[in-house]
DNA sequence: CGCAGACTTGAATCTCCTCAAGCTTGGTGG
DNA sequence: CCACCAAGCTTGAGGAGATTCAAGTCTGCG
């Protein structure tokens, strides 16, 4: 759907902190080119190496960002609401580094990339709002750096285990997002090899039963992954 | 030395690229709380988890980015002139991620972070600075991470080969920036095994002697390093 | 010359990957 | 209702690659 003028038309988009702030004239430039679409599971959004003409916004529903070299392919990272990809590519009005594909039904916003270019030199609270995201995605692929480059792969599960826990509630019992060939590929091994890490994890009470996992000693399990807030909050 | 008001005290300052287009007077503001020191080499700049005071800006030699976890650390990044460092925890006013040391003798700038936040707001030009900083900085990390989770670790030696014979000019023989031990790190191995990834870089006419490298047959090391602009290439 | 630090080599071990086969689950059609 | 199928996951065996520990070599500097 084409965005139109009233604010009442896209209300949820409006309300973005990345939005927020800035100017109603403003918004509503960036407004007129842009589009809010509906996408099924699976589908390719973007591809690497291709220019980057949208920014995307995440509304609902959650997006694969990987990339493939030589024949293999990696996801890099996951992004969900309320959250943009490919900004930097944008800003700096270069090729995408990552595809993008929906991991389920979403709803995501496309912003021609060269109106925020220009609204970015005239409203100074969207420049904070963008600069401020943009700083927090160059902090998690710190994060994700640190993990992989410090932590075995059994010790990355466990931490993951413990992160996703908290992103749904912190109860003992909660759903995998996606399946376990991609969250394998997102840890950096195979799927075999994570399956067998699942069993390794049982010796800290972690039980795996399909995508339902249960955290049956929440001590015991954090005191093998030692989870430290410069790797595994997202707040900071 | 403590920075003041002749701009002839700092041209090297007043030049880069960061500050080109901002204000005079912003300049002068920014300038105030700021220093530049020369440090020797091995010397510890910042230590993870401490909070963001100083935006640090590389002038001259280079800076090692590391982090520890649990008794291990690894080399993330080298900082080369001219270039920020912790640009992003100085943004949003958070602890740094990774500790900083200098590998050489080295000339850094340091200006007060929360002046940096301050004249962010009142000029956009040195707000399109520092937005395209960050994302240069943030399409490195990307790089680094599809380096890292694509390729085994004779690819990324051979690929970084490449990429250090391009930034030295080109020529076939070219020297390592630093020792080897840091280059092991750096690309996520161990010394001993970076010495035989360079014993079997042999079979495709890489020859080291200490730390000057010979790449003999290009066409060879290419055929096997596969190198990408998405993954090698600094400038996109 | 001799020492200290950096690098290399070798052997044993461990982790992770590949390949192949088996299992489980959910959906479909008989 | 159940047999069947396909996809996703698990298990096992074997092998490739990386790590560790220990000893040896090289190099620059005093």
């Amino acid at each position: 759907m084409r965005l139109g003028m009233p604010e009442t038309d896209f209300p949820g988009v409006r309300n973005l902190e990345i939005f927020s702030d800035m100017d109603e004239e403003n918004f509503q430039s960036l407004m007129r080119g842009s589009y809010v679409q509906n996408f099924p599971p699976q589908i390719d959004l973007i591809t690497e190496g291709d220019p980057s003409d949208f920014l995307h916004i995440v509304l609902s529903g959650s997006v694969d960002l990987f990339a493939s070299w030589s024949g293999r392919d990696s996801s890099l990272a996951t992004v969900r609401p309320v959250a943009t990809f490919i900004l930097a590519a944008t800003i700096k009005d270069a090729p995408y580094l990552m595809s993008a594909r929906t991991l389920e039904k979403s709803r995501i916003a496309l912003i021609p990339s060269q109106d925020v270019r220009a609204i970015f030199d005239r409203d100074s609270n969207f420049a904070r709002a963008i600069v401020t995201e943009l700083s927090q995605s160059y902090r998690r692929k710190v994060k994700a750096m640190k993990d992989l480059k410090l932590r075995t792969s059994l010790e990355r599960l466990a931490n993951y285990l413990l992160r996703e826990q908290g992103r749904s509630g912190g109860d003992p019992s909660f759903d995998l997002p996606f399946g376990k060939a991609r969250l394998a590929s997102l840890l950096g091994m195979t799927p075999e090899n994570l399956s067998r890490a699942f069993k390794n994890l049982q010796a800290y009470g972690v039980t795996a039963a399909g995508n339902r996992i249960t955290i049956n000693d929440q001590a015991d399990l954090e005191d093998f992954a030692r989870p430290s807030p410069l790797i595994d909050d997202d707040r900071i």
